[in-house]
Order: structure tokens, then C-alpha cells, then sequence
RNA sequence: GGCCCCAUCGUCUAAUGGUUAGGACAUCACUCUUUCAAGGUGAAGAUACGGGUUCGACUCCCGUUGGGGCUACCA
């Protein structure tokens, strides 16, 4: 059974990069009918925060990525590395280092500055088992650094295909740091060995870590799992997508309105694609088409009009039922207040509502900012409808009287009607439509009117024309 | 600098070595229409360059150029 993972490191908000990173190693989890599991990679004490985990958590959640196992957390698995790490010491092919940050950092910039390649000189390689001793004694700090032998690795990437590396290009990197806490490369290794991890599927940015890894697997005399790596995702700079471009965080787009459909379904075509032209895809769907090998190599530029277009989509097309959660559960996540109880007043009327404005809205920010003006009756009156309403407002008066008198309230009677009156007084009809629209939505456009009329209603229609009226009167 | 990865419209992408190089977003025009959208129709828009291999190359090989990533006691 193949088993993937997701395995990212509590120092921020889930990036767009880590969110796809994700649902990959989860579609092809589940194409697979294998497991996924998470895994923290807490093992940088400084940098990583609670609140960071949570958000993660939160976010995968939102994302509707499901794990089978975990989270693990490697800063409670130090024990384990400990074992592995003292065993390579003790089979030569790790060694203690006891030089300190400076000579490493003198010597990296003196390297950079003569415009030449520096890696560890193995200087601590040479050490007597005397001087080790003493040392220790002495209560010297000092990293473990991985031994790398002669020569040359292969392997076989599923995106990339084959990949290869002289040994002569990788240094003795650093497996446990002088505070006894153990860097990524090595963890990840043994944890990935242990977990019986099949597929790593990854950014390209660790396809030289590969290299590495494997050596470490080997060495440790685990097999190596199948690697992935996938293209990154790019600003409008072409450079690595980061907080740099703005919203790069899931969060930004999940406040932003976006819902968590659309940007699943834009993240997974970014890299990817069926083969025909389908877009629009659920998740469902996904998972039965999804493989690592149609994942593209070449980078993409993350464009933002294409997923607001994608969530527009959605807003048009979802269920009325699924589009009301979306928004109920927006509302709740962003503590807007007192909207959810006039929407449970009268649920259908919520629906009828919705279904009318949706058209035009891109994302749930919008959706709410126009709903509210079919909600509340102290909407407020843009000014260029202001300019409507003062032109047209003995029109409203006559339509007003129309309207009480109207016994079926549908929107080709009201169309009738208003069509009528205007034919008697030979008048185009939009004299009467603009002002109406201006008067009972506060704004210029929107919805056809009749539509308006029907979803609100006559008793709210009357008022509100009168409630515009009235402002005359004074 | 060294190592590695990549290269189709502005962007995301499709194309067993044989297609008028297809679709989507964005742009523009037309259409529908009481407004604004949406929708419909259409336009414009790409194989980075140079060499090979081949009857035939977006596709395979080499080089150039360009872009990106890594180069830590970060992950």
C-alpha cells in the first residue's frame, strides 16, 4: 500500500505553496486508496510557534485535506534520531564536529569573495579518538556531520525522471546541532523510513536535499522511497511565491471571500491537468483523474483574476443549500455580527435572496455586502442612485400606487403593470425602472428589477418606496 | 561563483514525431438587455534562439540564451 505525507514546519500560516504541496500527496493518497498522514517539522525550536500550528491544522481543515495518521511532531522524537544519529557515529560514517560558526562563516565568505565553491573541509575528520575524547571532556560543543563517501547517485524522479549527482558536489552537512536537536535532512530520513513513507512528493526545491537523503537511507540501511518533485508556484515576478506578493497565505483568501472549493480547484490545475480541457472539477472528481506523472516540470505563475473567475464560478453554480453554508460559515469565521439571526428568521427568504444576487458576485464579501441590502431596511443610498430617485420621484409616487393595488405579486404582473402605466402617459418604461431599482436597493444596478420585486415581496416594497418618498416630503 | 531544475499565447495549460498548434483566465468587438453582470458569437495572441537526427520536430539529441531553485547548526 502506497503511503504519502505532508509534512510542514509550524513557522507561518499555510502559504499557497505548502496548501498544494498538500492536496497533491492527499489526491494521490487517495487515487491510490493508500493513506496520508501529517507530520510536524517542529525541529527548529526557535522558529516554530503554537499559533502557527493551528492555523495549519485549521487550514488543512478548511481545505478539506483529511490525514489517516498523525500529526506526528519530530520535536517528541529527538530520542529516535539520537539512536540512528550515534549509530552512523559508531559505524564511521558520521563524526563529531567541533569547529566553531566563525571558522565556517569566515571561511564560506572568503570562498564567496575569491568567487569560489567552499564546503566542510573535514578539518574534524582528522581528529584523534584522544582528542575526541578530551574534547567531550571538556564539554566542547559540537554538531554531528554525515560522512559523504566517493562518488555519484542517481535516482529515478516520477516528475523529473532520471536525476543524477556527483558526491564530490554534496558537503558533510550537519545532522544534529550543537543544542542535541536534529536538522531536517535527518529527520525527515529516519522519520520518513520509519512512517514507511512510499511517495515523497515535495517542491523542486529539495530536489538537491534528495541527493542527500538518499545517502542517509543507505547509510542507515533503509530503503529509499519513490521522490516526486513538484514546479513551483511563482509570483507575478516569476520569483517564489512569498509574503513579498501579498496574499500568500490560504487566510488571505479565505477572508478575502474565496471559497475553499474554488481554491482547492485552482491550486490543483496549477501544475496539473486532467488532459482534457475540464477546469471545473470536484473533489471527486479530482481524486479519480489525479497522477503525479501529468504534473507539469515548468513553474506557474499563481494568477489571481483566474481564481476569483474560478470562485465566481462557483458562487453561480453551487447548490443554493451548499452556497448558503459557504456563507453562514464565512459569516461565523469572520464575526460579522448580526447577520445570522435575520437570516434564520426566514430561511427561504435567504435562498430566494441569494439566488438573485449571485449572478453578480465574486466572492462571499461581495455576496454578504449585497445580501445585506436585501436583509436590512437602513440600506444606505449611493449617490449616484440619489441622482435616480430625485429625478424620477413622482414616477415612484405613481408606481407605489400600482403596486399596493396589485393582488398577484409575480414578477410578469409587475412587469405588466409597470409597462402599462408607462404606455398611458407614453413615456419609455426605464423612467420608471431606474428609479425603482435606485429606490429599493440603494443602487444604481444590479438584478432585474421585477426580479427585485418578486424576491422582496410586497409589504418590504412598499415600504421601502415610501420609506424614499417620505425623504421628499420633508 | 558552484550544483541542480525548467522553457507552447500576457497567465494557467493541451497536443503516441504527421493538428489550420486546441482549451481556460485576462483583453477587445459584437450580441442579448430596463442597468450592471452573466451568457452567446467572434477577434487578437505562443512552440526562446542556433545546430543536428528524421521523409517529417512543439515533441528526440547538442549548444546558446533566458528564467528559477539550492548553496545554514531553516525547512
Amino acid at each position: 500500500m502506497i503511503k504519502t505525507r505532508i509534512a510542514p514546519s509550524p513557522t507561518g500560516a499555510i502559504h499557497i505553496g505548502l496548501a498544494r504541496t498538500a492536496l497533491y500527496n492527499f489526491f494521490y493518497s487517495r487515487n491510490k486508496k493508500g493513506k496520508f498522514l501529517l507530520r510536524i517539522e517542529d525541529t527548529d525550536r526557535e522558529r516554530s510557534t503554537e499559533a502557527s500550528l493551528n492555523s495549519i491544522i485549521e487550514g488543512f481543515k478548511w481545505l478539506g485535506i483529511e490525514w489517516d495518521e498523525g500529526p506526528f511532531f519530530q520535536s517528541q522524537r529527538f530520542g529516535i534520531y539520537k539512536r540512528f544519529a550515534d549509530k552512523l557515529i559508531e559505524e564511521n560514517k558520521a563524526y563529531r564536529c567541533f569547529c566553531s560558526t566563525d571558522r565556517l562563516r569566515n571561511e564560506r565568505e572568503q570562498a564567496s569573495k575569491e568567487g569560489r565553491a567552499w564546503k566542510y573541509d573535514r578539518l574534524c575528520l582528522n581528529l584523534t579518538d584522544d582528542e575526541i575524547e578530551r574534547k567531550l571532556k571538556a564539554g566542547d560543543p559540537y554538531v554531528i556531520r554525515f560522512f559523504i563517501p566517493n562518488g555519484e547517485s542517481v535516482y529515478n524522479d516520477l516528475i523529473h525522471g532520471e536525476i543524477r549527482k556527483k558526491h564530490s558536489d554534496i558537503e558533510d552537512f550537519v545532522i544534529m546541532r550543537s543544542d542535541e536537536s536534529f536538522t531536517y535532512n535527518f529527520s525527515v530520513v529516519v522519520d520518513d523510513a520509519l512512517m514507511g513513507i512510499t511517495h515523497v512528493i515535495r517542491g523542486v526545491e529539495h530536489i538537491n536535499n534528495t541527493f542527500k537523503q538518499i545517502l542517509l537511507y543507505k547509510a542507515l540501511g533503509f530503503n529509499p522511497p519513490l521522490f516526486a518533485h513538484l514546479p513551483l508556484i511563482l509570483g507575478p515576478d516569476k520569483k517564489k511565491l512569498s509574503k513579498r506578493h501579498g496574499a500568500s497565505s490560504i487566510d488571505e483568501y479565505r477572508q478575502d471571500g474565496i471559497i475553499s472549493k474554488a481554491l482547492v480547484n485552482y491550486l490543483t490545475l496549477l501544475g496539473w491537468s486532467p488532459g482534457d480541457n475540464r477546469e471545473i472539477m470536484d473533489l471527486a472528481d479530482i481524486i479519480a483523474l489525479f497522477d503525479v506523472k501529468r504534473v507539469k516540470k515548468s513553474n506557474a505563475v499563481f494568477d489571481k483574476d483566474k481564481l476569483l473567475w474560478m470562485n465566481s464560478m462557483y458562487i453561480k453554480e453551487m447548490d443554493i443549500e451548499a452556497l448558503s453554508d459557504e456563507v453562514l460559515s464565512f459569516i461565523k469565521h469572520q464575526g460579522i455580527n448580526g447577520m445570522l439571526s435575520v437570516i434564520d428568521k426566514d430561511r427561504d427568504y435567504f435562498y430566494r435572496v441569494l439566488e438573485l444576487i449571485r449572478d453578480r458576485a465574486t466572492t462571499l464579501v461581495d455576496l454578504i455586502e449585497t445580501a445585506r441590502i436585501y436583509l436590512f431596511e437602513d440600506y444606505d443610498i449611493e449617490k449616484k442612485a440619489m441622482k435616480y430617485i430625485k429625478t424620477g420621484i413622482e414616477h415612484l409616487k405613481l408606481i407605489k400606487q400600482r403596486y399596493e393595488a396589485l393582488e398577484v405579486w409575480d414578477k410578469s404582473h409587475l412587469e405588466e403593470e409597470l409597462r402599462a402605466l408607462s404606455e398611458e402617459r407614453g413615456e419609455k418604461a426605464g423612467l420608471f425602472i431606474h428609479p425603482v431599482r435606485a429606490a429599493l436597493t440603494g443602487r444604481k444596478v444590479g438584478p432585474p428589477l421585477f426580479d427585485i420585486i418578486e424576491v422582496l415581496g410586497k409589504i418590504r416594497t412598499i415600504k421601502r418606496l415610501d420609506r424614499v418618498i417620505n425623504m421628499y416630503i420633508i
